[in-house]
DNA sequence: GATGCGTGGTA
DNA sequence: TTACCAAGCAT
């Protein structure tokens, strides 16, 4: 079995020196920017996250720079990307380093998994790339390598799966070579151990695959069924005054925390509302209201079914909160991507504001 | 330890 | 079109 293990990492190892992306982390042993291209590549495309990448490494060259920053210009850079508690996480794991550790990023994985948005596999790949720690890293593409590789029928999402898969990928690790074992492996399940239809006849490993040789690859890994989706109603209301108009921050407990959005009303219905509907539920009094735009907006575990609205009223939303902008100064607010696209589209119109 | 958190690509 | 899911973490 270990001289499997060996005949797999010298096969690996040869297959990546060859066929590695470049990717503009790559190479580098700043702990900093490997952090960075982390938290940015978490459940996120590569072609996606880079760019954010590339803005933030420009914006903020040293992790001094980022901690100095505040939180809704990071989210600003953040829009777009999703699981924004990233982007509120990566400032104050910059302030913790920058004050709990002058500013010198820690090097043991120990140190490295206390600061904010930092966790077990994060931790491991910062510490093995950037200073050759032998910490096995298990996301999601490990966990399907490993599946196939080994033929492991616990579903990788089960409670016990990540002690068993642990287990494997340490077995399996590098201890000479860890940060290039980990990026091998990641990788290959990247490339060519796809989820559907991988890409079998140019894998390095075929030959010590178990999957393969039972014909599993493409059942494993199994997986436990999610939960189901459910569906949220969302009226926002774009209520002009003396050429602007007002947005507010969402609040955490939600999705979307920090960001900015229209006067929102959610309901438990798909109809419109009615001005009366919104008198009662706003305690105000409107003098005009009009539907402009439905939209329906698509998150892992919600649909949102968005209706935007122009609206006037008598007297100014009570709540406190309430923050009056324009186009111009709009750029400066965080915004979730439905309330992007609608105000982008809005506001580029003449007469949209006036 | 189960649940919540975004967005966009792919089949 | 729908379903899956991509370099996970916090609570």
């Amino acid at each position: 079995m270990s001289q499997d293990n060996n005949g797999i990492k010298a096969k690996l190892f040869r297959w990546y020196q060859e066929n590695q992306r470049v990717l503009p982390w790559r190479g580098s042993k700043d702990p900093y920017k490997i952090w960075l291209s982390e938290i940015i590549m978490q459940q996120t495309r590569v072609a996606q996250g880079t760019p954010y990448y590339l803005k933030f490494v420009e914006k903020y060259p040293l992790v001094t720079d980022l901690a100095s920053a505040d939180e809704q210009e990071v989210l600003k850079l953040w829009q777009g990307l999703g699981y924004y508690s990233r982007g509120r996480n990566l400032l104050k794991a910059a302030q913790q380093i920058v004050f709990e550790y002058k500013g010198v990023f820690p090097c043991e994985y120990n140190e490295v998994i206390k600061l904010k948005g930092i966790g077990p596999y994060t931790a491991a790949a910062i510490v093995s790339i950037a200073y050759n720690k032998p910490h096995a890293v298990l996301d999601g593409n490990v966990y399907r390598v490993l599946a196939r590789l080994y033929a492991i029928e616990i579903p990788i999402n089960a409670p016990q799966a990540r002690l068993v898969f642990q287990k494997q990928a340490d077995a399996l690790l590098d201890k000479k070579n860890p940060g290039v074992f980990n990026e091998a492996m990641m990788e290959l399940g990247a490339t060519v151990c796809l989820p559907k239809n991988p890409d079998c006849p140019n894998c390095p490993v075929l030959s010590y695959c178990k999957a393969y040789k039972s014909g599993s690859q493409n059942i494993l890994p199994r997986k436990l069924a999610s939960r189901s989706v459910k569906t949220r109603y969302f009226h926002y209301l774009m209520i002009k005054k003396s050429g602007k108009f007002y947005i507010r921050q969402r609040l955490a407990g939600d999705i979307w925390q920090g960001l900015f959005e229209l006067p929102l009303i959610e309901t438990n219905e798909v109809d419109f509302l009615t001005i009366n509907q919104i008198n009662e539920i706003l305690d105000t009094k409107i003098t005009f209201l009009k539907p402009i735009q439905k939209t329906m907006h698509k998150l892992t575990h919600q649909h949102l079914e968005i209706v935007f609205y122009e609206a006037d009223m008598a007297t100014p939303i009570r709540d406190n909160g309430q923050i009056l902008t324009d186009n111009k100064g709009l750029k400066q607010y965080p915004l979730p991507r439905p309330l992007e696209l609608f105000l982008n589209d809005y506001l580029c119109k003449p007469d949209s504001i006036s």
